[in-house]
DNA sequence: GGTTGATCATGG
DNA sequence: CCATGATCAACC
């Protein structure tokens, strides 16, 4: 078996592709792209990633928008241990840290990348080797109407604290299913935002994640 | 043991 | 610096 040399086609084609590598190891997969997959992840946190858009012909390279743009479709690894149980929460995309008037849920980039997401889930459990670590069987998913109000709810408390200049009021520990936490290469990053005197402030870049909880059900 | 906050690599 | 891909590891 070899990569693919174009992005699939149709959503169907997409998920023959992903079906095709289940039961795979990313040593499988690495073997036969001809790369050499590491002894750990400490250096190396997207791999696993990098790896199935390859295996799935996603276009190369970062672009902030979908992996599959032709088919509205963004894809996401997840670990998971041997039982099933997921392992960490789920980056979605950036938190803005200004708010630009009229911006909604509906045309929010959390939503848009939420529309229709492939999850994969990988084994993750840090006890196995990465060339040892097992891809699991794909699940389509699009927000039913119950997780769509929850993922609405959660995006737009903390999108008005942001608006309202409290941006430095928000913890992790907000949000049922969507929660902002530090997004940066170090500590040292930081970005304008509001402050609650309307005045310019430096914070620390933020992105939004899904919680565990929230994932957890939908691979089930 | 689980979560929060910090961090790593890469490309534009 | 921002945004992509995430996992690490200190702390509660």
């Amino acid at each position: 078996m070899r990569p693919p040399h174009s992005p699939p086609q149709h959503a169907t084609d997409l998920i023959q592709r992903a079906e095709a590598i289940a039961g795979l190891t990313l040593g499988d997969l690495g073997a036969m792209a001809n790369i050499v997959v590491p002894e750990n992840f400490k250096r190396h946190k997207g791999f696993t990633g990098q790896l199935l858009e390859l295996w799935l012909g996603a276009s190369a390279g970062s672009k902030p928008q979908q992996d599959f743009p032709e088919l509205g479709i963004e894809l996401k690894t997840i670990p998971i241990d041997s039982s099933g149980k997921v392992l960490e929460t789920t980056y979605v995309c950036f938190a803005h840290t200004q708010i630009k008037l009229g911006t909604t849920w509906e045309n929010s980039s959390v939503r848009n990348k939420l529309s229709q997401v492939l999850f994969i889930p990988v084994l993750g459990d840090r006890a196995i080797p990465p060339v040892d670590r097992m891809i699991g069987m794909p699940v389509l998913w699009q927000p039913n109407e119950q997780e769509n109000a929850v993922l609405k709810q959660d995006w737009e408390e903390l999108t008005e604290r942001i608006s309202l200049g409290q941006i430095d009021t928000i913890t992790a520990t907000m949000g049922q299913a969507l929660h902002i936490r530090p997004k940066a290469a170090d500590g040292s990053a930081l970005t304008d935002a509001i402050g609650s005197e309307g005045e310019t402030i430096q914070t620390r870049p933020r992105g939004f994640y899904l919680r565990k909880t929230f994932t957890q059900n939908i691979i089930r």
